[in-house]
DNA sequence: ATGCCGTTTGAGAAACGA
């Protein structure tokens, strides 16, 4: 079974890639972020007519989730991090898939820190952190997948010196992470290729793809039970370079059945 | 060193992303 998650940075806009790559890729589940679309304006025609079904939890401009599956409609458990009733934005959503408990995430980026935009990622943090305690407590297969905004630690960015005040490295966000990891969360990708140099977002300018200036910042949480079935894992790199792509590269992992 | 580019909204410029 394959698993992907790809931030698209506007779903629409990003439709050819997009349908390019699932036909390629042929992920049995994929969970997409920043949809940058309202509720009405998802393309589900298109992701029907690639083979998918699809959930997902639109917003206007900003934000938006997506679980597609290739095996029936994903049953939808919640499409909105629990703990603050107050918080609008579509930043997470989560289904039963094949027996996995599967969570679509896109962690706030919080810059400029500090400031409420990065007391609003802490925040967030604090209740995702809950909320995957719970999975943990449940014994269950769970797959926390998504965009999380955290470059995890020095290695997983070009030069960790240009980027110890921004809010995806600053020592309260790793801090977050780590406690979250420390649930008994494996890193899937960093579990299998500990020591490789592993990209999943290039900015658009100052020619970062060619210059492979990127960060580590989508990742595959695995519960428990579940993280013994991981039989592979990587980055479709080359999706970064095709024209009109995400600033994001999909990234993907292969579980045993 | 820096939103320098890209997307969305809405019809030009601004907000936002990382």
């Amino acid at each position: 079974m394959k698993i992907a998650t790809y931030n698209v940075n506007g779903v629409n806009g990003r439709l050819p890639v997009l349908l390019r790559w699932l036909e390629e890729s042929r992920p049995d589940y994929v969970c997409l972020q920043e949809l940058k679309a309202p509720e009405e304006k998802f393309p589900l025609q298109a992701i029907n007519d690639a083979g998918y079904e699809a959930i997902w939890h639109g917003q206007k401009s900003w934000n938006g989730v997506a679980i597609l599956s290739r095996h029936g409609l994903p049953v939808e458990v919640t499409r909105v991090l629990p703990g603050d009733p107050e918080d609008l934005h579509s930043r997470y959503i989560e289904a039963e898939v094949s027996g996995i408990t599967l969570g679509c995430l896109y962690l706030p980026n919080g810059n400029p820190a500090p400031g409420p935009k990065f007391d609003y990622k802490l925040g967030w943090f604090e209740r995702f952190a809950l909320h995957a305690k719970q999975h943990i407590d449940s014994g269950k297969p769970v797959v926390l997948a998504g965009d999380y905004n955290v470059i995890p630690t020095g290695r997983d960015v070009y030069k960790p010196e240009r980027w110890v005040d921004d809010a995806l490295f600053r020592p309260e966000t790793r801090a977050a992470y780590e406690k979250v990891i420390s649930q008994g969360w494996t890193d899937a990708l960093r579990a299998l290729y500990p020591d490789e140099t592993i990209y999943t977002f290039w900015d658009y300018f100052r020619d970062a793809f060619g210059r492979n200036a990127g960060l580590r910042i989508d990742h595959f949480l695995l519960s428990p039970s579940i993280k013994d079935r991981l039989k592979s894992a990587g980055v479709d790199k080359n999706v970064r370079g095709w024209e009109k792509s995400s600033d994001h590269a999909p990234v993907w992992i292969e579980l045993k059945n």
